[in-house]
DNA sequence: GCAATAGTGTCTATTAGACAATATGGG
DNA sequence: CCCATATTGTCTAATAGACACTATTGC
């Protein structure tokens, strides 16, 4: 059967992205696969679909993050999907590529039993030598997210439920990879919608307190 | 085996949303199935991966335009990819749906042999009752296009090769479903390197001759 | 000359970038 | 008061939209 199913069928997959902002910088979560192919190898958490289980895409996406990661997916979009014959050793093989935005703190250090291991790996370097074609992948979800942050969408998905507007301005920061004008961009904020202050909360420290906001009801990130 | 597979593994093919421009008006081409399911139906053109033929996804939808249109795809876009357990009765399916941009004079008007018919629609609205899912497929591919062009992407690819400035804003028009300003459109263009004259060559007509213009050596269609 | 469309110019409203000024709590 | 950062304001340059004007050919 599994030489049939090589010519016949390609294996479908889908892998995350999982993007997060540790210290002000934008991070990619990596895992060291505990099987062949590229046992040991640094890679993106990533699945084979199943038909009798999955109701979509998007849901083999979460069931993978899920059993992965141990994290119940807050935000996916899909990225694009790559296929061909030497993707992966075990044949022709079709990978669906979403990314994910999560505050680091609600995913466990833990890796889930299907891992070896976790780690956070700046979003614009992951490092060399990734398994698969998955170095590609994370440049193609972050050109994406830039893309949609450049588009003036707040990746509030990012942040904790409340934050400051320079908490705010500092992720986007992170993500594009520069900085941006202050005024500017607060001025943007003024018109937003999606953004509302939490009345009479502050964030203190040795300076004027800063107002929280949160994202409003009905929220979506989209530019 | 048709029943295991059903259970292990999703159908895959690559879906083509195929645009032109039609007496300035933004058509997609549309198959009618000749084949169960949906068999009679007016669907884009589409079919399955063949893993021991194709070298990519791309290809693959390369070659469903050859043998569904008799045509050479000149430019493909991957537009998103869409699964599940009920897009299909022939049970779960996954398909990479693609557009792609051509004049409307190097398109056949027969169909290839695996097609009852071939048919020009309306991009923004291309009939109720498309098979499958295609309906909103044609609404995913045009949203995509107008986002590129939106940006400032010059749809080259819809066009003969000589043009004139007022047959790329038509163009332009035709995708984006509204008037563009005339001068201001020409002055983007003054500053686009994507864009060069023909020297000497004008399109004459019962009026002020008109430039031709050509897409530029290595001209990409990117925003 | 006239019709018809090509091609250019001008004015204004809006927006983005740079930078400065003011505000406020903790110590 | 002083520090550090929040928050707001101002000036300017660049851009987009609206609209008008000029150019050039066929008839």
């Amino acid at each position: 059967m599994s030489s049939s199913r090589k010519k016949l069928f390609p294996l479908v997959s889908a892998d995350v992205a999982l993007f997060s902002i540790e210290r002000e910088r934008l991070r990619v979560l990596l895992v060291q696969r505990a099987n062949v192919p590229e046992q040991g190898r640094w890679a993106l958490p990533g699945g084979v679909l199943k038909p009798d289980v999955d109701a979509s895409l998007e849901d083999t996406a979460r069931r993978i993050l899920r059993e992965k990661i141990r994290v119940e997916a807050p935000y996916l979009a899909q990225v694009a999907t790559y296929g061909g014959p030497d993707r992966d050793p075990r044949g022709w093989s079709v990978s669906v590529l979403f990314y994910a935005l999560l505050p680091l703190d609600q995913v466990p250090a833990i890796a889930g039993s299907k891992t070896e291991a976790v780690d956070w790996r700046d979003a614009a370097r992951p490092g060399p030598a990734l398994a698969f074609d998955h170095a590609q992948h994370v440049a193609a979800a972050l050109a994406k997210l830039r893309d949609k942050v450049e588009r003036h969408a707040l990746p509030l998905h990012l942040l904790p439920p409340k934050f400051t507007l320079t908490q705010l301005q500092r992720t986007v920061e992170a993500i594009l990879g520069r900085e941006v004008e202050k005024s500017a961009f607060r001025r943007r904020l003024k018109g937003d919608a999606t953004l509302e202050e939490v009345p009479g909360e502050f964030e203190r420290g040795v300076q004027r307190p800063a107002q929280l906001y949160r994202a409003s009801e009905g929220f979506v990130f989209e530019a």
